[in-house]
DNA sequence: GTACTTTGGTATATCGTTATACCAAGAGTC
DNA sequence: GACTCTTGGTATAACGATATACCAAAGTAC
């Protein structure tokens, strides 16, 4: 009652042999409709699931593929894998996930475990700090792997991320274009490749646009934190007029410092974020931010895996999807406080 | 150079037989220091991570855990995975993560996966409407499972929830105690068995206290949509001074729609919520709100998977764990116009 | 009637581990 | 020297499904 029932259960119930309800479970072979429905009637009435772990083996076939992912607990990341999700299993597939919160050693028992059930394929955004001997691992035991917004691995796996510096690039270009001379980048830690690319951008967009030296402050990605930088950027920056974040969760955050602060984010601060999460349109005020379709972005993903499991040999690919401005309520020309005369007035001169 | 080492491979080069490599693999068996260390260097050098397939089929353990989740994205389910992730870590499982996404059709693919895949335990929320044939289909493949928050399957599985009765109960006396006569519930949609439980409570807590019958109006549990409930409900029914709601994400909805219509949370309309999330905390106000410990449920979920898997015998248990008040800034007396005079001030008289 | 094809099905080796049983060589005991 | 014990290791049969090869019976061609 309580024991798996086996093939062989569901082919003796039906009074075949295992190879014949074998062949009516996974539907080929010539098998006549009598002795069809006999099996599939017994297999129904025991409950029977095959067990994936001996088919697998014997066929070589997995269609449980794996996610490994550095925080689950993020409306980005979450959109991401639905949009993983259903493609693949419009192919049939499945996807299960496992969240190493970016820890490179818990990272690394994920990937074994993946390795071990021989999932079908792997995407992964490696942990920080993820070492060279943990892409061996992978690419040792031959796991058809995509990694995803944190590009490493010396090109032996596919790639999908975003355009980041680009991204940052036009969201410092648009501000200068408001008129703001004085813009900070807020948010994220250091080492983290994504930032490094990000500030890359806005360094760059500085550079070309002439303006005063960069302003990077640090800081974790989450609105709490956003909120203590802010206040602290303010403190000892209060020339700064533009932030552009590493993060919407952080310029949410950074938004609402500024309200506490008795200002209004795009009056006398302006501010853009990253990703467009769902939050950041229903933000007070809504958030302009540097979209980016998470849903799309995971399709892409399936879509690169699936083609890295049926072309195991093609050639690796990388790619970048572009990030696109959505223009809110936190951005707006500066407020020129000579003109208004009350600084602490709050009233928005636009 | 990229199909998988076998133990096979392992011993070869180590020069000895497999069953010696599988003893030093798992660290069993009496074996000299020299061949030892001949193997894990070798199995080091080839990358070899063992086949889980093969050894679970054979030793019948397999130390990953599923869990099948109605909504990933849900900051309350995230902390539950942490807690679960962490205790079972300690314990030497791995937990992987599907999103039923509340579909009984995905869902049943997903406990399929798992019992295919042999998994050692399951932790479940079922989604709504979920089939019986579906707690059969564990059942009969005896599969150790934990159902969480939603209870079902004619106790023939552990279960471990939250008192929803009570917790509204609380939340309902605790806003009468304040001076409220005209208590509302707001969000969750019908047949929800949560939602269910959590409007029993608030049902009886006011025919205990003799108020005005109950007023309950549906909502899908975000924020957005909360927002809309929230102006619907002060449109239809102007003298409900507090609501008691089916979630944070819905009663922080409802507080921006408050504000929006230039009143306060607290003030004009008391708001609690449920949950605790961390956003309930910050947000503004803070909402006053029924809390449980997502990561110390999420801990307790594990132990008793693992009670059961280690004890697949014993009669199945149900825990309930309590939620408690956290009174932040959404809840105040009732603000008496009357004594006012100017409803529009936007004053609040606490 | 012989040769060939089709139909419907079965026997069995195999996937990569691990559990069990077994064994050879040296060490200790009396 | 005959005996047990210990040490360090190996051979091999499982685990449950599937791929392959094979076969008997019936049909079909000429």
């Amino acid at each position: 009652m309580n024991s798996k029932p086996k093939l062989e259960t569901v082919a003796k119930a039906a009074g075949v042999s295992t190879a014949t309800a074998s062949q009516v479970m996974r539907g080929v072979g010539r098998i006549s409709e009598a002795t069809r429905k006999k099996v599939v009637a017994a297999a129904k009435r025991l409950h029977y699931v095959r067990d994936g772990r001996a088919a697998s083996m014997r066929s070589g076939e997995n269609r449980e593929i794996g996610f490994v992912i550095h925080q689950i607990a993020n409306p980005f990341n979450a959109e991401v894998i639905s949009g993983v999700t259903d493609q693949l299993e419009s192919d049939g597939y499945l996807v299960s996930i496992l969240d190493s919160r970016d820890d490179p050693e818990r990272q690394r028992k994920n990937l074994e475990a993946f390795i071990q059930s021989s999932r079908g394929g792997l995407i992964w955004v490696p942990a920080q700090n993820t070492s060279d001997e943990t892409f061996d691992l992978l690419a040792a035991n031959g796991m058809p792997t995509v990694t995803f917004l944190r590009r490493s691995g010396k090109g032996r796996f596919d790639h999908v991320g975003i355009q980041n510096a680009e991204a940052c690039g036009i969201a410092t270009r648009y501000l200068a274009s408001l008129g703001h001379r004085r813009i900070a980048y807020l948010g994220g830690e250091a080492n983290y490749g994504v930032r490094t690319e990000r500030i890359a951008g806005y360094k760059d967009a500085l550079k070309q646009l002439g303006l005063n030296g960069p302003l990077v402050c640090e800081s974790p990605d989450d609105k709490i934190s956003g909120m203590r930088a802010m206040v602290e950027l303010h403190k000892t920056s209060p020339d700064v007029t533009a932030v552009v974040c590493n993060g919407d969760m952080v310029a949410i955050g950074a938004c609402s410092a500024i309200n506490q602060m008795d200002m209004t984010p795009g009056c006398e601060i302006s501010v853009t974020g990253f990703d467009d999460i769902q939050d950041a349109a229903i933000a007070s005020p809504p958030l302009s931010t540097m979209a980016v379709s998470p849903y799309q972005l995971g399709r892409k993903l399936a879509r690169v895996v699936l083609d890295r499991i049926q072309e195991p040999q093609m050639p690796t690919a990388v790619s970048l999807v572009p990030a696109e401005l959505v223009v809110r309520d936190t951005t707006g020309a500066p407020q020129i406080h000579e003109w208004i005369g009350d600084s602490d007035s709050g009233i928005c001169n636009i």
